[in-house]
DNA sequence: TTATGTGCAAAACATTTGCAGGAGT
DNA sequence: ACTCCTGCAAATGTTTTGCACATAA
C-alpha cells in the first residue's frame, strides 16, 4: 500500500522506465515487453509486469483502467484524461482542464469516500475516421 | 453496429434480461450466470456471454467497461456516472447531472470525431469505511 | 423447415505466481 | 551474507469460439 522506499533501481526497471517515457501513446504490458526486449532480450514478461505493477503502486508511472481487454501504462503522472478509439482501440491524452470540482458533486451524490475521477471519452481517432472516408467513397 | 431487429426472444435471453433488471449492483458476467443459474441450471456459461454482448450492442443493456479485472453490466440505459470501492470492487451508480457539455471541451482538445465519455469516480464505500474503523479500534 | 440459438468443452488471452538461481548493496 | 529481483514456466481467471444438437419463428 505505501510507497515503497526501498526498491531497487535495477536494469530491467531503468529501461522500462525509459522505454515507457519514450512514448505518448498508452502502450500495454506487453507492448511495453516488446519494447524493452529490444535492449533486453532475456528479460521475463513476468519481470514486466511485476514491475510496472510496483512503479504505478508507487507512483512514478500512471496504470490506466479504460475500455478494452488489456491494462495501459503511462509516464505522466499528472492528472489528465483519456480518448479511446472504438475502431482501433488506440488511446490517446486529451488535453483539457481537470474537472477538480466534480469530487465534490460525486461525495455530495453518494455516501463513499472520494479518492479521485477519471473520464474517458470515446470516439474515431482521425487515422480510422480517414480510413472510413476511403471505404465509404469506393 | 446496427442494432439487429432480428434477435429472438428466447427464455435464456428474457431470463438474463430479468435477473439483470432486478438488481442495482452491476453484475460481472459470472454474476449474472449465477444468478440465471438458479432458474436455468442447465445454461451455459457461454451463452450468458453472448447474450450479454449481443443485448450491449442492441443497446438493451449497458457494459460498463471500469476498472477492475471483469467487465460489468447494467440493465439501466440512461447515461450516468459510476464509482468503483478501491477495497471491495463494488459498482454503485451515483446520481450526478450528466455532463453533456464536457464532450464539446473534449471535440476542442482532440481531433477525434467524439461520441460519448464516462466518469469512474474511485474511493471507498460506506461498507468498506466501517470495517477499517473497526481494524483500526482493534 | 431453416436460420438462429444453446450447451458443452476446448481454446485463446491477459495476468499472476512459485521457485530456483542471480544480482545489488 | 542476505535480501530483493529475475527468468522461466506453470497456474489462474476471464472471455471467446467450434461444433453438434435443439428450438423459435
Amino acid at each position: 500500500m505505501e510507497t515503497s522506499t526501498n526498491m531497487r533501481i535495477t536494469t530491467q526497471r531503468q529501461v522500462i522506465l525509459e522505454e515507457l517515457a519514450k512514448v505518448t501513446s498508452h502502450p500495454t504490458a506487453n507492448e511495453v515487453y516488446d519494447m524493452v526486449r529490444r535492449r533486453l532480450p532475456r528479460i521475463g514478461l513476468g519481470t514486466v509486469y511485476r514491475n510496472l505493477d510496483l512503479m504505478a503502486e508507487s507512483g512514478m508511472i500512471l496504470k490506466i483502467e479504460v475500455g478494452g481487454t488489456q491494462k495501459r501504462f503511462d509516464a505522466t503522472t499528472t492528472p489528465h484524461y483519456h480518448i479511446r478509439c472504438l475502431e482501433c482501440g488506440r488511446v490517446n491524452d486529451i488535453d483539457m482542464d481537470f474537472q477538480s470540482e466534480i469530487n465534490d458533486a460525486a461525495a455530495d451524490a453518494s455516501h463513499y469516500q472520494i479518492f479521485s475521477h477519471h473520464i474517458e471519452f470515446t470516439g474515431v481517432c482521425p487515422m480510422c475516421a480517414k480510413q472510413e472516408r476511403h471505404a465509404l467513397a469506393n
